[in-house]
DNA sequence: ATTAAATCGCAGTAAATTACTAGGAAATAA
DNA sequence: TTATTTCCTAGTAATTTACTGCGATTTAAT
């Protein structure tokens, strides 16, 4: 139940975008700097990123990329999805969504009923959660930040 | 974000004895029979749920194990947290609670306040499923149970 | 007393996934 | 023309997952 790099990293990097890229594209350089991740590793998570329509780029020197939607309407489940996949605890169909199917033993089933509620929280949460609000919550906790954890 | 067979073979156990061994325990496989896992794979979950003091177990011919507390007691929670550990999205002191450390840039912080919503949201649910509740449920959809799904 | 059925415990291992790195092509501002 | 940047694909070491195997111990039934 862990989330990946891939989430932990990407996120970080559109958040980076949607503080510092707010006139003129910034590179990726720049945003791997700041946020300590390296460049190469960088360019596949913003590669998806671009591919969703979630950022945009501008080639060549002083390029870089911005946000291709504003902060309001860009939610964090968009982001983690595009890069983790689909969050939903277990692959399942009839969990995700897709799909009517049911199992063979009837605690199958119930199982199913479990991954769903939890999926359905974690989904409730993410998909209303938009870069916006962690822009203004950022403003709120910039002073007092201290030491870094390793997992974050 | 996913569990592993251990969180999913491991609460199917669960209730296969909550369903199974109301009168007297069950043999692990019988277990693993009914619900398609291979005994030994299942003796190493089994061992984590008796040393958490979920299920008992009786030893020698015609032992085997049942629960250790009323279904009512048992939360899905507790079941996959001693399966998986711990359910955070992230490896995080500051979100898992222990400790009240902050981060070093701002945006990391603003992470950790995505992360411990995320976090929130999962052991909300997982804290107030409790096994009675699957049991009911599991009692309406018993009939129409009809196809395996590879992930549930 | 012996046997068969079970739990218990630990070690090993193939396959998959993760978290990167490397190298180079193409675009563009200066 | 050159430096800076995005873009694209492939490879790979380390870790984790999902098991299997073996053997010891306990105990009910014969």
């Amino acid at each position: 139940m862990k989330l990946t790099t891939k989430g932990r990293y990407g996120l970080r990097a559109v958040i980076d975008l949607a503080m510092y890229a707010k006139t003129e594209p910034v590179s990726l350089s720049d945003v791997a700097e700041r946020q300590n991740i390296s460049i190469s590793y960088l360019e596949q998570l913003i590669a998806k990123l671009k591919k969703a329509g979630i950022v945009q780029s501008t080639r060549g020197a002083q390029g870089g990329y911005s946000l291709a939607k504003e902060p309001e309407e860009v939610s964090v489940g968009e982001i983690l999805r595009v890069l983790e996949g689909s969050l939903s605890p277990v692959d399942c169909s009839a969990v995700d969504g897709e799909g009517e199917t049911e199992c063979s033993a009837s605690n199958f089933c119930v199982t199913k009923y479990v991954w769903k509620r939890i999926n359905d929280s974690i989904n409730d949460t993410v998909n209303n959660m938009f870069l916006s609000e962690l822009l203004e919550e950022s403003e709120k906790v910039k002073s007092d930040a201290i030491k870094v954890e390793p997992g974050c």
